[in-house]
DNA sequence: AACCCGGGCGACCATCGGACGCTGGTGCC
DNA sequence: GGCACCAGCGTCCGATGGTCGCCCGGGTT
């Protein structure tokens, strides 16, 4: 049945280096119109640049992907797909079949949580531990029943939450203004992504930079 | 022809953290019988566990491998492998169709350089940055011309490296112990182990966290 | 009901880190 | 010269990071 959660905003950050956010800290009200088990805080970033080195003859193979449409009843349970996210303002509770940003702030929260499990999993197997989200990490969201946590979406809106995290008054702003112009999510996604570019240059970083100087955005 | 280079192990350190070289500054007589190109300065390591995570169905398909015979002419000029080390004690030259353990270290110190290189390269296009010695800072050697470097001999003598870093003397004492007794360089490299396992327990690390608390180690 | 928009995320791919073991250089007899 | 030892490094492999685009959910008409 559809699932409601409240948490404040006033996140576990314990901040550490330059720590953007201005301290509004009201109740925040997150929802998955589905599921859902947990709750944290935390944030992240990076760009969606394509550089890649090595130019070479690059193969260009270009050809078919094809899905498995093995759409067969499953367990007739559960649903597929998460819902759509649409831009709410915060605090917003998304109405119908989607999801709000507050929500998919959390999914990066709640990433912070799965890294520091794989993290102490693996200091006390002796294992290689890893410092950034990794696949791995990814796979044990999933085993750990986070099903609706998955890599291609949680890097698609990487940037988003890094501005969320560095300034939520900006963040919070540009969620207002686009939800009031119906601007579709694609579109907000896109507008995350300048305002990062202007604070790299204004404190004199590249993206990557300004990610590693946040507590919650260095994991990614 | 051959080719002797002669600098001063007071090297380009300019240390930072937790520098556990103690400072006999000799002058050392690099050598490398048969070519070489230049001479820097740094430090490295890495154990061979070979933990690995996720245990599951390890398919252990063993199969023949087969290398290419073309040993064919090429170019009548140019040695195809590398003369094998041998220990030597510090400062001696090693005699022969052998290269001694300073060049060894002198090659980490030249990866250290080359991934340099790699790195500014990266920043002025743009691109991502490696901080570790990754796959195209080996190929970016061997393009360099440093045709000598290649990653399964810098990876198999990681730790020896690191121990010379981090504790010279101690591995000063070790070359010259096992010289003396005729030993060859796997027992000598398997040594190494021992002392960074206890020096690491010392300071409550792992092996890696001994790593990333030495300036010149950090990037292996 | 039918249609179309847009976005979730399965799956693909280049490349990586890591290591095995063949090949042949090297010293000894 | 012949042989046995052993180590250099070509080459392979599982897994990763990164992304494309198929497929379908969802709102609208």
């Amino acid at each position: 049945g559809d699932n409601t959660i409240i948490l404040s905003q006033n996140n576990t950050s314990a901040s550490f280096p330059l720590n953007l956010n201005s301290g509004t800290d009201p109740v925040l009200i997150l929802q998955n119109n589905g599921h859902l088990g947990n709750a944290v805080s935390a944030l992240m970033g990076l760009p969606d640049n394509n550089y890649s080195s090595d130019q070479q003859a690059k193969t260009l193979k270009k050809q078919k992907r094809r899905r498995n449409k093995d759409s067969t009843g499953e367990d007739g349970e559960g649903r597929q797909r998460e819902h759509p996210f649409i831009v709410t303002e915060p605090g917003e509770l998304a109405r119908g079949k989607k999801n709000g940003l507050d929500y998919l702030f959390d999914l990066y929260e709640q990433c912070g949580k799965f890294l520091l499990e794989v993290q102490h999993l693996a200091k006390e197997r002796g294992e290689k531990c890893p410092t950034k989200v990794t696949n791995q990490v990814f796979r044990h969201a999933k085993h750990s029943g986070a099903g609706y946590i998955n890599k291609p979406k949680m890097r698609h809106y990487v940037h988003c939450y890094a501005l969320h995290c560095l300034d939520v008054e900006q963040s919070n702003r540009l969620r207002r203004g686009y939800k009031e112009r119906g601007e579709n999510v694609g579109a907000w996604r896109q507008a995350c992504y300048y305002p990062l570019v202007t604070m790299a240059k204004e404190n004199g970083l590249d993206i990557e930079g300004v990610f590693n100087k946040h507590e919650k955005l260095r994991i990614w």
